[in-house]
DNA sequence: GAGAAATTGTCCTGTACGGTAACAATCACT
DNA sequence: AGTGATTGTTACCGTACAGGACAATTTCTC
């Protein structure tokens, strides 16, 4: 076994990967109180911005959390009017889960403010170093093998310090 | 306001480092288990190796967290045998918190976990790329605000799915 | 086809955790 | 000496998550 580092925690990868994700994930929660979501709310609607009709099973599969936070999610969309669960044309025990036009407004919204967030934490890298560590990210989260674009902490709210 | 763009989620900083953050404060969670403690102990026992008989209050305020925590935080390791509460020299309400000699057995443990664990999550990077991704990732928690080594996520346990 | 097994969405229950308020003991200031 | 502030602790409450159980339906098996 290698001898352990003596490095502090502010230079070690995995401590600024875990500190900063948590950061910028907090940060984006509070900005996001704004439209009346939390950033789970934002990742599935994501995720059915780009195919609408499906089964709540195959969301939830597809994010890599059980069903039954699937439904709690739904209730909260539903309820917010983002999302409506209409009768699933081939099986009548399922849903088939779509946008509604408010979601289709709100969603770009979200987006923005996604952007806003990232410009906020990148400010003091230039063009060329945002590439990079962009580049880097990539690579590692390619390797971790996670599915990509799904976010592990979509089981569970993302706990949001002084809230 | 700028027009948001379209970039999916997996071409996103902030959320390329909440998910990869997410990732290794997990696996460190599970890879932790088997030493007996958790992530924000293993904070506190480092924040305490360098220097102890320091007050619940003082290490409170130095980690972010309430006195309410600490509390909770040094029960644990006082049962686990790891920090012990003595009488404050000065101030006979507070206590002075020390490590025993079993914390200074198991820490390096603990760092040798860590450092596993960063060489696992950096597999596929090669040394210049890691010191590359390493200090533009310091020059953003720099500019992030944060005080150097201190994981906001300390007031509270990181979840950990599938536990 | 008829019955058995699996699937979908939902609900209920227990458990654990974070945050607030309150408390006794002690210190600091006047 | 007395009043207010500070330290550590406990009790309380509301919320969130995992597990199992459930009715309605589908799919498989014979």
């Amino acid at each position: 076994m290698p001898e352990p580092s003596n490095r502090p925690l502010g230079e070690r990868t995995n401590f600024l990967l875990s500190q900063l994700g948590f950061h910028t994930a907090s940060r984006f929660t509070e900005r996001l109180v704004g439209l009346g979501i939390q950033p789970n709310h934002f990742g599935l609607l994501m995720h059915l911005a780009q195919g609408e009709g499906r089964t709540q099973q195959q969301l939830a599969e597809a994010l890599g959390i059980h069903r039954k936070v699937m439904v709690g999610l739904l209730d909260d969309l539903e309820q917010r009017g983002l999302a409506e669960r209409r009768r699933h044309p081939a099986d009548r025990r399922a849903h088939a889960i779509h946008l509604t036009e408010a979601a289709r407004t709100l969603l770009p919204e979200a987006v923005a403010v996604a952007d806003a967030e990232e410009e906020e934490l990148l400010t003091g890298l230039d063009g060329d170093e945002r590439r990079q560590l962009l580049a880097l990210l990539q690579r590692v989260a390619e390797h971790s093998g996670h599915p990509r674009g799904v976010h592990p902490g979509m089981r569970g709210k993302i706990a949001m310090p002084g809230a």
